[in-house]
DNA sequence: TGACAAAGTAAACACTGTTTACATAATGAA
DNA sequence: TTCATTATGTAAACAGTGTTTACTTTGTCA
């Protein structure tokens, strides 16, 4: 325990300081908000400080992110109790969604804006994404459903992806529109749930003859 | 005659001029890359020149998407020639999504971006904006349905929404995440369809006993 | 011709993210 | 203890953004 070690944990706080700043200005008042200087104000560091720590500015966010994201995947990981592979999509989509109403500007940052460059990114980054992982997940109930033979459709992949993005769309148009006042929205939660129920409607199948 | 109408039409012109260059570098680019020195640098005038004609970058952005999304409304209206309101239904889907998988920046800024506030907007500027009237125009077809006893809901707001936000999930996710490696992606025109059979499949009334 | 208003500009302002060059302070070795 | 080294932090600057202030040029009309 010589120091070596305190100074490893004087620095590991101070990171910490700055994702806890980072993360006050992001969440209250979204990306753009947050400024490098603004965060090095709140920690009483200079601007300078921050970049001991993280490469840029994406980096800090992403790192924030993928941070709070544990929820997200915390979230969508309680719904495998479901037994029932359908009732489990639809456990799955409401989960999503109360997760992106919730956490608007992570949401935001993380299926609205444009995509990061998964350029240089190698499969085993990928493990642990909560992006991933979710749709993994969804995507592995959807072939359950397929297999026990509910399902109208037998393309997994396209089911997935529209399932995903119908719920989605509820959830990025309320981010974006929520305030035009020439729509008299319903509330967020009614329509996910419509949306959900419509959807999944649609894609299981009809009962079989003689059941 | 005067040289006053001559100095008038020179100005519209400029204008025209400074549209027509944000307009190229705004569909290639995206917003963010439409900056007013770009701009300026392109119509060989000065930064400064561009605020004689508009107020600021948002505003030049938006007149640019005003103007171009005439085609938006073009688009939909045609869809009136479909007779039954289901159909209709159906076809404002496929022009929606088609004109936003075709004009993701345009898309992007009208869609996905922040509202810009339409506080100080009246009722009589919504008059001739693409957005509110494409919404009425899907909100008086599924009312129509409505009233032709052919949807299991009734709340007509509800089932415009429905239907807005499934269609509008799957453009934006294809503009947000198409790049993402680890999606299969299922071309974005499938996609579409399957939303737009699979929510009107489930929003449309069951047949009628007796019929 | 001369007053006047419009059109256009150079330079600056305030704000970003980021970097260069420098100071400070703590550490391990002589 | 003293010194060199290394980590830690900073002030000031750079390059970029949207936007404005103060100024010059230009064209029009009396």
């Amino acid at each position: 325990m010589g120091p070596i070690n305190r100074r490893e944990r004087e620095k590991e706080a101070l990171r910490t300081q700055i994702l806890d700043a980072a993360r006050y200005l992001f969440a209250r008042d979204g990306y753009d908000a947050v400024t490098m200087r603004a965060i090095a104000e709140r920690i009483e560091y200079s601007p300078r400080t921050i970049y001991l720590h993280f490469q840029d500015k994406e980096d800090l966010v992403r790192e924030l992110c993928r941070h709070d994201f544990q929820a997200f995947g915390a979230d969508m990981a309680k719904t495998a109790k479901v037994k029932d592979p359908v009732e489990r999509i639809k456990a799955i989509g409401l989960a999503y969604a109360r997760f992106g109403a919730e956490n608007p500007n992570h949401y935001r940052l993380m299926f609205m804006s444009g995509a990061p460059d998964y350029e240089g990114m190698g499969e085993e980054e990928w493990k642990g994404n909560p992006e991933v992982d979710a749709y993994a997940f969804l995507l592995g109930t959807v072939q359950e459903a397929i297999a026990a033979d509910r399902m109208a459709l037998k393309d997994a992949e396209l089911i997935t992806q529209t399932l995903w993005a119908g719920v989605h769309g509820v959830i990025a148009l309320d981010i974006a529109k929520c305030n035009d006042p020439w729509v008299k929205w319903r509330p967020v939660s009614k329509r996910v749930k419509t949306m959900v129920d419509v959807l999944v409607g649609g894609l299981v199948a009809p009962p079989r003859k003689g059941r």
